[in-house]
DNA sequence: TCCGTCGCTGCAAACGATTGCGGTAGACCC
DNA sequence: GGGTCTACCGCAATCGTTTGCAGCGACGGA
């Protein structure tokens, strides 16, 4: 039947795409081909003596041979393949969180999937299908909201292993790999706190996301327990964007009371909304204000002013993420539990004591 | 024998994955399986009575049959997947790139496969070899190397259908979409000379990456068209990075001669690399020199000067590319055409007239 | 010598979907 | 009424790999 030519794009040359199967490997090594699919697989590699182990792997490397996953994946019902699913992949923190997936997971022997969202749920609906159609042995889910507890109990109730990386879903029982969010969140105000400043802001993120609320928390946390006073804004785009941030400090110039010393974005764009808003009304930063951001963008340092911000471990998350998905694909214990990693704060020139005290 | 028990992962509830089958479809509906396949695959529906057909769909939807695109795969011997290979997936102009590409393809039923090379040639032939293993469809490269001709060559060898995307390599005939980077090179020449720049310089990029060679070209014949005068820095690092920007501006403010007014570098980041080198001199920009970059990288705007650069159309560009592919895949007519996209200038506040003619 | 064991290999049935071919029943024509 | 045609559906082989089972020598012990 159908050999698999090439059909488009091959032309000059032979082109055609034969592919060696396990029997012609085997006729070639005078053995059946069950044999030879033994002696190439490294567990049932013993089962075969060693002379013909040999042989056998001396012609399938002569001729090319390369084992069909498909059909592998068929008959053992494992692809090898764990579906990544992003919300954008347009988000400068998503590459090395995908580097940090892939390479673990390449080290295992599986292999990425990865899909965007695009943060639309009704997409989430129809890829989750496509992947389980297309049988992934896993997934691994980045961009969880808070809405999205009933869809994650629908998948994973197909048995197959989940866990929830970057943001996770409070209430469901699936592990999940986290940035510390408090933490960060109390960075921030530590900083600020330290710094001398006792009237301070919070720009906040999207509210379905969780690690927002996770940063708010924190920071409020940490300011009321020093006696600061703050003032909190609630954004409700679904995205943290510069836009965002300068509508938010927008309502905040706009409020009766004096601004605050220093203000905390949930996000770097937030941040620079925010201050190009300030900037608009004459405001610089840090003369008038001290501003802190969150995910430390790349080349935030080269911005102006440089922006203080919480950096988090973009590609270790990945990485543990996917040490945590080969675990639960190799042994059927019961899943791990969920892990928490913590940022740190980079101070840079957009934070410094407050106006008052100089 | 295997039914695919969900094993680690599924606590509470059944949990136990049961795929639902043809057979399965079939025995509900009280028909052959081969009937439920046609009836279920749109090429084939008009096959089998309306009134089966009705009944047979509405029986899979109850049961929630979902097609094995594994054993659909094995038989039909297209898996509806394509090998997307990048160099670096924390470089942002990726992501962009992707998500054209992504949306394209699962316009038409296909879904990428995106690995990363880390622009380790070892690497490439590995992933290669597994990709093909995993029968995908075609290729998609988005990094490919002036050196890498044989090992195209090679790939195309195996009869799959392969695209190039951002780089390509002159002599070899595989379709590639690309940008005009001739023309981008000449627009940073165009808008210094128009600024009134005689005297130039130019920070190359890697000289095995084919675009740079094009942004150089184009850079260099509009600059001699117009008499003025032009030295050229070349790299020998295999990145464009700021580090790399910084060690050949350096070399140019050590030579002799005058510094030249206007200079243009092949990347976004080598650009502010070689700002902050000027800046340890005490010369700042657009004061004492213009600065053109390449890329336009995200938030470059906020950058500080923001910097004059050159954007390129990378979702526009993936989603060419995907679109060239599919065509590919559908017909086996001879390849289609390379494209080139055209870039544009975008002037911000890094490029100044020259200081002599102020 | 005979039986049990062990090491190796072949046999054949899966995995789930696709599809050429043939069969059946009804419609229709002559 | 017989023949032909069409529409519909079932049969079974097939994609390439995996794997339980059985066969078959050789060998050791009784």
């Amino acid at each position: 039947m159908q050999r698999r030519g090439g059909g488009a794009g091959g032309r000059e040359g032979p082109g055609e795409r034969t592919i060696v199967t396990l029997e012609d490997v085997a006729r070639a090594a005078g053995v059946h081909y069950s044999t030879v699919s033994r002696a190439l697989d490294p567990d049932t590699a013993r089962q075969v003596n060693v002379v013909t182990r040999k042989r056998v792997a001396a012609v399938a490397k002569r001729m090319g041979y390369q084992k069909d996953m498909v059909a592998s994946g068929l008959k053992r019902g494992r692809t090898h393949t764990v579906a990544v699913v992003v919300g954008d992949l347009g988000n400068p923190n998503i590459g090395p969180l995908l580097r940090g997936i892939s390479n673990r997971l390449e080290a295992a022997g599986l292999m990425p999937l990865i899909v965007e969202t695009q943060n639309d749920p009704a997409r989430l609906e129809r890829i989750v299908n496509h992947l389980l159609s297309r049988r992934v042995d896993a997934f691994i889910l980045t961009a969880a909201r808070l809405g999205d507890g009933p869809k994650l109990r629908r998948i994973r109730r197909h048995g197959i292993p989940v866990v929830l990386a970057v943001q996770s879903v409070p209430g469901i029982r699936l592990p999940a790999i986290t940035n510390d969010d408090i933490l960060g969140g109390a960075l921030a105000a530590q900083h600020l706190l330290a710094l001398g400043h006792r009237r301070v802001a919070q720009l906040r993120g999207p509210p379905d996301i969780y690690s927002c609320l996770q940063r708010a928390q924190g920071f409020s946390q940490t300011i009321a327990a020093a006696g600061a006073t703050e003032v909190v804004l609630r954004s409700t785009a679904p995205m943290g964007t510069a836009e965002e941030g300068h509508h938010l400090m927008r309502q905040l110039l706009d409020s009766k009371r004096p601004l605050p010393t220093g203000i905390f974005a949930h996000h770097d764009l937030m941040a620079f909304g925010a201050l190009s808003a300030a900037e608009e009304r004459g405001l610089a930063c840090p003369r008038d204000f001290s501003m802190v951001g969150y995910n430390d963008l790349p080349n935030v340092e080269r911005m102006v002013p440089p922006l203080t911000s919480i950096r988090l471990p973009r590609e270790e998350l990945g990485g543990l993420a996917a040490e945590v998905m080969v675990k639960m694909l190799s042994s059927a214990d019961r899943p791990p539990a969920s892990r928490k990693l913590a940022p740190t704060l980079v101070v840079r020139r957009s934070t410094g004591p407050p106006r008052e005290s100089r």
